[in-house]
Order: structure tokens, then C-alpha cells, then sequence
DNA sequence: TTGTATGCGTTATCAA
DNA sequence: TTGATAACGCATACAA
């Protein structure tokens, strides 16, 4: 059995409280009896009961971030790295990360509500936000503090903490470096409509067609599930139905490399008379032949952010809303090809 | 403020003990007032309070994974990928996962202390052990119920549950490979001495040589860290010293990717006139160029059965341990090269 | 079938 | 500077 404050209390004949304060730091403890109470604390390996602490209304010096309801995709770690950028950091300053998905005949809300109600943690991280996001809703119904990864749809207020790359500017990005390639039909392939950067991945790359003076055309946008089989199938699709595209932009890496692969069976020698680009850069997009023209995303940088924002709004409790919009940079590598 | 039992009895009528009783589950409770409570219950909300649960000495409900002290090298995803796993097949079983790291001024030992004995988890996951390894050794002397991902070195004794993918094997299934190909000069760079599989992977390569007849050269051994830079470095060591090796294997892809790279700065073609092979076959590796021959771990998978089996471990307290060693397979492709 | 009393380990309040 | 007591929310032993 783990060591109590009671046996410390006993071994060293004070009491229970005066056990208590000279261990959490009290100034009120005389320092030879805190020196007499450490020492004897340290030989029986003392370890607070957390639980025990937790009970009567303290700190659970824990955060918590709950994966999606259905797994991302066997291939995506976006989830995965995030939570390593978030726990290194966590434990930097003292906290734990508590992680789970819905269980069995619940909904991923249902967790949500068994980490904030069952007061778990003290504060949550919300990723890969989406539109009507009923995860934020409910958190901004409680008062549990929280800072999202990502923002809502351009319609919607995001009135909560969030860091978000602007995924707006990075499309942007990507689509004027082809442009300015010399590449007037480009193909799109977005990820699920509902997710909330879909919808501002589409508007950099209007956006930068509008800058030159190029037409939109919604029939070369589709949309994928950010899998390398979805890559090929939508590449598929716009090639076998659009044949003039001489390049397409995938909104994430493993699309991309779908993209190529099925690009290269059909015909197209990417880098040299076709151009692909994706979005993230993953660690496999550097590798991958031809090497990936991407934008970056800092994943796990944003992990640690995240936490260091959120462990300083559980302290401060700001009335205003701290929100960063990271600037993603272009990587331009050989899938976009020379200048043509 | 959430929900308690008390305001449920409040509401119902019913003592805190019989709403108690309802909600759990037991069946001395007549199904009218059972209803009655369920329903009042859901109305308000209910979520029970988790730290007066395990304060009563309850199960938690939870498991706990504990990142190494150093954080991993930057791209090695190998424990989050594993988290992953752990996480989705936690959760399938109605199980949450706590993860943390050494905080600061704080052992990574004294992370295991803190979760064993503050009585945070039902169980722990140890993964990457090494030589000596002090966790394995508290949590032996402890009473909470364990499994690790690998095993302790060959000298040791592995008195625990454990799950491993037979490292030894996959070492000599890739040297046997490269032999077959008529490769007698093979360089290894393999990982820092303490990993506990560095001991098994490098028996393995011995094994292969000796069945082969093949001379074993401790000079052809490098010990790299399992990133991309030293792949770099210990294959430029290993050619500017051995330019007569006529292959090289990394222990981990992201070394043997670096040795690509370093090989072909070398004036070596990987893949025609030199073979390269790797270990892990993480998605990076089949979109390389070449594209990397090496060993398959499927470690989201390994995360998945570790989580069962420690949660069958918690349910049951089994008197054998429970020991699986998984097989792993070679990855045929360019970077290994035709037979020559 | 239901209720009362008690305790889990800790900290906060109040008194000495 | 120290100690007794109560309280956090829940589940159990025991009584009714």
C-alpha cells in the first residue's frame, strides 16, 4: 500500500495537517519540524494520491485532447504528432495529457462531457475543427478552459482561444507559385467539405486565380478524405475528365502522392510536363520521387503552442480571446516542375 | 457546477445510495425506481465524479504510457504511432489513456512512481526498454499490472509480460537477403549500445554471416541514434573507411535513409552498384528513391495488442506471464537491388 | 428493496 | 506554529 499522509503523521508524531502544509510548501510550518516531515516523507517514498487531491477541488494538473470518433486514417498522424508536441511540453510544465476516443455506444461529445463534468482535467485542446463543431460548442457552454487548433468556417465566429495556420494563405501560396509557372488549369483536390479548413483551402486558391486574372472552375475542385487512395482516385477523376489540367494541388500530402502516382500512369511525367503540389510536409513528402512541393506545417510546434497558451489561460483566465494565425512557408521541391 | 449523486436524490427522493446503486447497475433495485432515477439522471446530465470513484479504491479505468526522459529524436514517431494504437483500442474497451514525461527537476522514474502510486492508472505500457531497465525493475517490485513492448536484452531474464516482434529474426532475414544477392561485405550501422534491441538485431546479422560462412568484421558495426543525420554520418564513416563494402544495413529506415543519400553523395548507385536496406518500413520508405527494402513492424498494430492484452492482465492477474513474440517480414524493393 | 453510517486521502477552515 | 474537524463525491457494510 502507497504511503498516506497518516503514516507520515504517525512516523513523525504531527499532525495529519501539519504533514499536509509542510509538504505543499506552507510557510506556516516551522522549518526544522518541515525538514524533520521531508525527511521522513522521502524514506517512505511518499507519492500523493491524486485522486485524493482532486476530490476536494484541486488542480488535476492535467490536459486533455480526445481523438476523433472515427480514426483519422490509418496513414494520418497528424492526431498523434500533435499529442507529442502537446505531452513534451505538458510535462515541461508540470502537466499530464489524458487521451481517449469515444467508447463503445457513445459519442465523441459523450467524451468530451466525461472529461469536463467528471472533472478529469483543467483544461481541453480541440484539433481539426469542423463546421457547427459541437465539441466547441459545448465547451464554450461550460466553463472549462480550452484553446482549439484551427478556427471555424469564414461564416462562423470563433469567439475562443485557437492557434491556426492560415491555411488560406498557404493555398494561396502554392496556387501563385504554379501560376506564376505558367499554369493557368489546375485541378484541386479538397479534403471532406465539412472539415473547417477546407473551406479556407479553397478560398487562398480562388483567390490567387483572381489575383491573375484566371476563371474559376468549380468542376476542377474535388474532394478527397485525405488518404493516399482517395489521391489516386480523385487524380483519376480529373484527369480522366479534365485532360488539359497541367497541374493539381492536393490540400494534403498523402493525397498528393496519390496524385502523382496515378498521374505518372497516366502519361504524365510529374516535375516536367505536369505539375502536383500537396499541403503539410510530412516527413515522407521530402523523400518521395519526385520530391513534394508542399507548404509546411509545423505540427508539432503547434502542439507545444497550444499547450503553452492553454496552461497560461487555465492560470490567467483572460477576458480576451488569444487567437494566433500562424504564416505557413511554400517548400517548392521538383513535383511542381521548372518553370515551363 | 456538474451533477452529483446528491442532487439526483434530491430530485428522486430516493437515498444517495439507492441512486448510487440504480446508476451502477445493481440488480437490488426495484426497475421502477431504477427507471425513475436513470431518467432523472440523464435530465440533469450525470457524469460521475472520476476521483471520488478511485478514491474509494475503484478502478480507473485508465492506462498509462509514459514518453521516454530525452524526447525521441524530432522525427522519430515511434511512440506516438504507438499511442495511437494504445489509444483507439483503450478506448474501444472503455479505457482512457494517460501519457506523460519526466517533469522537470524529475526522473523518468519518478513519472512511474507518480502514476503507480498516486494510483493514476490500472496499468502500465513500457515500451523501448533497455539494458538494465530500472522501470521494468520498479514496476516488478510494484503491484501494478504491466506489459511491455520488447524484452530486455539476451543476458537478461524477461520475468514479464511482454509483446516483441522477433528483431533478430528480422535482422537476419534482411542479411540473408543481401547475401543472396551476392553481397559479402555488408557494413550495419546500428542503434545507441543500451536499447535492449540493438543486442537482438545485431544477433541477428552474426546469425546470417555465420550461416553463410561469411567472416564477421566488428569494424563493419557503427552505432548510430535512429536519425536521418546519423544515417548521414555513420555511412560516411563506414564508406571512408570500408570502401569495400558492397552494402550497408540501417537498423531503422530513417538511418538507412540517410545512408542513401550519403552513399549516392559517395558516388555509389544505391539500388545498382550498392545495396542499402532498412528496418521499421515506415511510410517514408516506400516513397524513397529508391524506394528502401526493409523489415515491416506494424507497430500501430503492436499498440492495439498490447492494449489487449494488458487489459485482459488487469481483468484476470494471470500467474504465467504472458510472452508474444511477432514475426516480422522483409520488404523486397529497389534499394536492396537485383541480384548480382 | 431501501436507507444510514462510514471511509477513501487530501486540503481548507477554524480554533488553540 | 500546530491541530481538530469538516468536506469533496462516491460506494460499501450493515441495518431496517
Amino acid at each position: 500500500m502507497p504511503t498516506t499522509l497518516k503514516d507520515i503523521s504517525k512516523q513523525s508524531g504531527y499532525s495529519v495537517t501539519t504533514v499536509s502544509r509542510a509538504l505543499t510548501g506552507y510557510d506556516d510550518v516551522s522549518s526544522s519540524t518541515r525538514a524533520h516531515i521531508l525527511k521522513i516523507a522521502d524514506q517512505l517514498g511518499y507519492q500523493p494520491n491524486h485522486a485524493a487531491r482532486q476530490l476536494q477541488g484541486q488542480r488535476t494538473m492535467t490536459l486533455g485532447l480526445i481523438m476523433p470518433e472515427r480514426m483519422p486514417t490509418y496513414e494520418d498522424d497528424f492526431f498523434s504528432v500533435l499529442l507529442k508536441g502537446i505531452t513534451y511540453e505538458a510535462a515541461n510544465n508540470g502537466y499530464d495529457v489524458l487521451t481517449s476516443a469515444a467508447h463503445p455506444n457513445q459519442s465523441e461529445l459523450d467524451t468530451y462531457k466525461r472529461f469536463v463534468e467528471g472533472k478529469r482535467v483543467d483544461g481541453m485542446i480541440v484539433a481539426r475543427t469542423h463546421r457547427n463543431d459541437s465539441r466547441i460548442a459545448y465547451l464554450q457552454s461550460s466553463n472549462m478552459p480550452f484553446i482549439v487548433h484551427g478556427r471555424l468556417t469564414s461564416e462562423e465566429q470563433s469567439n475562443f482561444h485557437y492557434i491556426d495556420v492560415d491555411s488560406q494563405l498557404g493555398l494561396y501560396l502554392v496556387t501563385k507559385h504554379l501560376i506564376e509557372l505558367g499554369h493557368e488549369k489546375i485541378g484541386l483536390i479538397l479534403p471532406q467539405a465539412d472539415l473547417a479548413f477546407t473551406d479556407y483551402r479553397w478560398r487562398g486558391y480562388l483567390n490567387a486565380l483572381d489575383d491573375h486574372q484566371l476563371v474559376y472552375r468549380p468542376d476542377y475542385c474535388t474532394h478527397g478524405n485525405l488518404t493516399y487512395q482517395s489521391g489516386l482516385d480523385e487524380a483519376d477523376y480529373l484527369l480522366t475528365n479534365y485532360p488539359e489540367l497541367t497541374a493539381i494541388i492536393a490540400t494534403n500530402d498523402w493525397m498528393a502522392l496519390g496524385a502523382i502516382a496515378r498521374a505518372e500512369q497516366h502519361g504524365r511525367i510529374v516535375g516536367k510536363d505536369f505539375a502536383i503540389a500537396g499541403y503539410d510536409d510530412i516527413p515522407a513528402a521530402s523523400q518521395a520521387h519526385p520530391s513534394l512541393t508542399t507548404v509546411h506545417q509545423p505540427i508539432y510546434d503547434v502542439g507545444v503552442q497550444l499547450t503553452k497558451q492553454l496552461i497560461s489561460i487555465i492560470a490567467t483566465t483572460p477576458t480576451t480571446y488569444h487567437q494566433t494565425l500562424l504564416k505557413p512557408h511554400l517548400v517548392v521541391r521538383e513535383s511542381s516542375g521548372d518553370s515551363r
